[in-house]
DNA sequence: CTCCGTTGCTATCATTTGTGTAGCGCGCTA
DNA sequence: TAGCGCGCTACACAAATGATAGCAACGGAG
């Protein structure tokens, strides 16, 4: 089972030192972890409509996640399925400014795509 | 060639909307992305030395990365090496927080981690 | 009770991605 | 010329992900 929820102070992949950033890079640098938080912050969800919400996702993929995500403390069950913990909402709170910056960038990557070659008329 | 650099406005993994913070999110949530750019933003490096930094990260990803990063426009090459652009800066304010905000959750992972159970005195 | 739909979740397997190592071509210095 | 470090590539193997099918449990309707 090479596959573990990155812990910060114990090593996670490519990062021996277990520094805590690391380790959240580790745990948030896998596929869907940030959508999942995104998705969650908005409101709780059950499995079924997470997967939803997140146009593709596998279930195994999801239900690897969600696992990460609640031994990281950041996850948890409710009555209205999985919500963001306390913990969880801190980060998402970190997070939430990436909103808006997305759709910055968005702009500039569209003007370098549409104006390859600048210096002209 | 199934691997592209996720660019808003068009599909990405996992998201045909093309939303700009699921294709940030895309791009950030492959490994190694975050911990580049947070190498990145403490000083240039070179290649090799942006190896070194990122403890046993492979060249071929790191080049893949580096590629993808370039064409989102976050990074450059510099006179000292590799170096966050201006958009990669901003970005990188925006994650900043989560140095801090990442040993605080390691305490509470030690926390759970040597108390399994917590109901008691 | 059975039937039906929804739930969370697992099994399986093909595809994609990452790892680890070796080494190339280049430019520089001596 | 030889030696060095540079950015980068090639290759084979391991790991993660994607996609699909399906299970067991629950609740409500009949």
């Amino acid at each position: 089972m090479p596959n573990h929820t990155p812990r910060p102070g114990s090593p996670v992949r490519g990062s021996k030192t277990g520094k805590p950033i690391m380790a959240l890079f580790d745990l948030l640098g896998r596929n869907w972890a940030l959508g999942i938080i995104w998705q969650l912050s908005q409101q709780p969800m059950t499995f079924r409509h997470l997967q939803d919400s997140c146009e593709s996702v596998s279930p195994s993929v999801l239900n690897r996640r969600i696992k990460e995500l609640r031994e990281s403390g950041l996850l948890e069950r409710g009555d209205a399925g999985y919500q963001l913990s306390d913990t969880g909402q801190e980060l998402f709170q970190l997070l939430a400014p990436l909103g808006n910056w997305s759709t910055h960038w968005a702009v500039l990557q569209v003007e370098n795509t549409t104006e390859p070659t600048s210096s002209n008329t």
